[in-house]
DNA sequence: CGATTATCTATACAGTGTTCAGATTATGAG
DNA sequence: CTCATAATCTGAACACTGTATAGATAATCG
């Protein structure tokens, strides 16, 4: 027979773990968190229903799985989206700020399915949010702008749980056709009217 | 054989339409929005499983008869909360401004799995938001606040969205695990300083 | 009363999560 | 290199799911 070693070589996988997740990135961003079924994670993969038993103790531990890639990816997202931002001062800490929750909300409007995942109850997150890379983030940003003078001390004391919830109710809303799109930069000037900034 | 008129008299069961849909609040309740089977609703109301496809289109069909009855509920919660504030004046109207959000959060907080029901994609909003029952308690509420002195009709603008983000996004984060319980009176304090309120 | 219509049941089918015995392959000790 | 051992995956089975269809039951109205 031919050649097929490049294509799948052999009865193991070799990477299985990852594979699996990332066939469950691909079939809940298509048909949202519910309706995902391990069968159909399995033969993306080209492998038998029982085989993710080796990795996940049930459906509902791959999705938690799935849950922490994607907590992830969206806090890289928005690390990514403040890094592209230019300039320094007060300006560019003002402008970070922004970048952060635009590409939070962007991210939201993009995959909604994904975002659900996340956010609706699917998966357990277990760290604590103080350890998460959105909240680091989000402290970061809040410092930064305190240290360039834009908001007071005072003023940041809680900043974080008002600036998520804010911005994580909103896209979740908008997400959900409970609020129309164009909410999002009023919310963010209402934020920043509550941080008391510029 | 015993009466049991009063029980279930008949094989017809009368208002079955109604009961199907509580019969599923119970039990997305107790096992959460996925996880609801439709035997298991049509077995609680005991009655066979095709027998809800007289009155919905296919499950999904229910499931957002379900979001309906519980998003009025959930605004009907609120109104209820408003209406046990006594006195008037600015004090009135500060004290049902945060009655309002106070009830929200407390029902999402008792019923986290009807709060995903609602807000995590399971049932599509089809009426606009503005026509809501939620919406119209948020207007009135506002415009009292401007009414009494209590916040500017500047200051005003957009307050909507701002609030709705604010306790729907912190209510979601706590439920999810992702925000400490006691993060709530901070956003909310947060909130009236973005509206410019006292 | 009898025919018509609304309502519900029975059965069947494809698809689901999950378990378990066994097949396949990689690994490492001798 | 050889071969026992361990890791990895398959196949078949079970109870369960949503849904379609045909038929049974009962309410309604001429």
């Amino acid at each position: 027979m031919a050649q097929r070693a490049a294509v799948k070589p052999s009865y193991h996988h070799g990477d299985l773990e990852r594979a699996l997740v990332e066939a469950a990135i691909t079939l809940v961003r298509k048909y949202g968190p519910d309706h995902l079924s391990l069968r159909a994670v399995s033969a993306e993969v080209g492998v038998s229903p029982s085989a993710s038993y080796h990795y996940f103790q049930d459906k509902d531990s791959l999705v938690s799985a799935v849950g922490d890639v994607l907590f992830q990816q969206l806090a890289e997202m928005q690390e990514q989206a403040i890094s592209k931002v230019k300039g320094g001062g007060a300006r560019g800490a003002k402008d970070r700020f922004e970048a952060m929750g635009a590409a939070y909300f962007k991210w939201a409007l993009a995959e909604p399915n994904l975002y659900r995942l996340i956010f609706g109850g699917f998966c357990e997150h277990d760290e604590s949010h103080i350890e998460s890379k959105a909240w680091k983030l989000l402290e970061e940003g809040l410092d930064d702008l305190v240290k360039e003078g834009l908001i007071t001390k005072g003023a940041r004391q809680g900043g974080e749980v008002l600036v998520w919830s804010a911005v994580h109710g909103a896209s979740s809303l908008i997400i959900e056709g409970l609020m129309p799109k164009n909410s999002f930069p009023i919310v963010i000037k209402g934020v920043q009217r509550s941080l008391g900034m510029k």
